[in-house]
DNA sequence: TAGATTGTTAATCGATTAACAATC
DNA sequence: TAGATTGTTAATCGATTAACAATC
């Protein structure tokens, strides 16, 4: 379906379509244009058009675009026609959270374990889990066909579990350590530096006092 | 200091640099050439020298750059020389865990007050803090003098309270909600979308399968 | 001074936008 | 058929990379 290589940009862009679509579909509305959306979305027309066409027509001339249909096309490309599995490697606060939160299960992101290298927190338990010792780790991914690795534990924790991960065969890291993995190039990693963010944020709030 | 616009992509990469460069302090580097920082970040040394020089030159030639001199101007540059307030308001899972989140502390962002519309979580303790009925919001922010307001509430609330946010003449504002807000253009915004990001992680997973 | 490396201009590459023929 | 809107090519814009003169 897919042949030639898919910039980032255009990538990037899906899931936030993926929303607006299931907006759209919420609402009951069964088509739209790509100049109606595009005024919805804050973008261009021409991009969405541009967009979609890297994986194929989904419209119809004089028509637009299906919603239903469409949000299928673009789920399925960004992979939510399958489930996949998940441990997390970190039981702080934030790997918690991530546990806790049902919205991914519900995209078919199925969490199978929560580990922690701590010993006061193993066998605490975390929704329907147990938090597991990490020394398990490299045993459990390959026994239950682990997809995803979720990282969140700190940078030097992070560094070393992903040593072990790489050996047990693991397909991708969801990295929230703000370090960079040095992975082969067959192992995906996504970051997620919360703290770059944030500096993001700081800098604008800096420009708009410059401003004034 | 910065006269003309900066672009979206550079400002994305600073928080990187000061990474590297607080990397490179600890191990006691003094100076370092943008060649050899380029062979560390993986990216080219014509970019490392075209982003510095969007705010004015820091090195010299013949030399490389300073690196403690670098490190401390990319930290004004992301305004990390000022303090910063903050409240959190969504007291869930993800927002204890930015609560309890030291390193933010550490960089100047100061979280002031967390709140939360659930009665039955209301004067529970957070870290140091207690979490605060959302009523009080507004005039907590006057009286504080709240820059920044951390959102980590579902879709919906977070619309609602973005408007009490704007009343109260919120400064910016860290979205963890998965809604793009629409606010008046002076509000700051600074959107953390984990779901997408896992969908793009999902993308690359299915791209890898396709290809086998 | 010679060598190194920046700052900056010019060339290239890629992504976005505009335009329009194809077609429902 | 006429109108609407896509799919796609061409034009523009911006970002990255290369090259090199300036200078420490």
């Amino acid at each position: 379906m897919s042949e030639q290589k898919i910039s980032q940009a255009v990538i990037s862009r899906l899931p936030r379509y993926l929303r607006y679509l299931g907006d759209l579909k919420d609402e009951g509305v069964e088509r739209i244009s790509s100049h109606d959306l595009s005024i919805r979305m804050h973008v261009t027309a021409s991009q969405i058009r541009q967009d979609f066409n890297h994986f194929g027509g989904f419209g119809q001339q004089g028509y637009g675009y299906n919603v239903n249909y469409l949000y299928d096309e673009i789920g399925k490309i960004l992979g939510l026609d399958h489930k996949h599995t998940m441990v997390i490697i970190g039981a702080g606060n934030l790997g918690q959270a991530l546990a806790n939160y049902m919205n991914f299960e519900r995209r078919g992101f199925i969490i199978k374990g929560i580990f922690d290298r701590r010993e006061e927190v193993i066998g605490k338990p975390v929704r329907n889990l147990e938090i597991q010792d990490i020394s398990k780790l490299e045993s459990f991914i390959k026994d239950n066909e682990i997809e995803i690795a979720v990282l969140t534990l700190p940078k030097a924790g992070a560094t070393e579990v992903s040593k072990i991960l790489v050996g047990s065969g693991i397909t991708a890291i969801w990295n929230f350590a703000h370090v960079d993995l040095e992975l082969p190039d067959d192992v995906i990693v996504e970051n997620v530096h919360l703290s770059e963010s944030l500096m993001k944020l700081s800098y604008k709030l800096n420009q708009q006092k410059n401003r004034e």
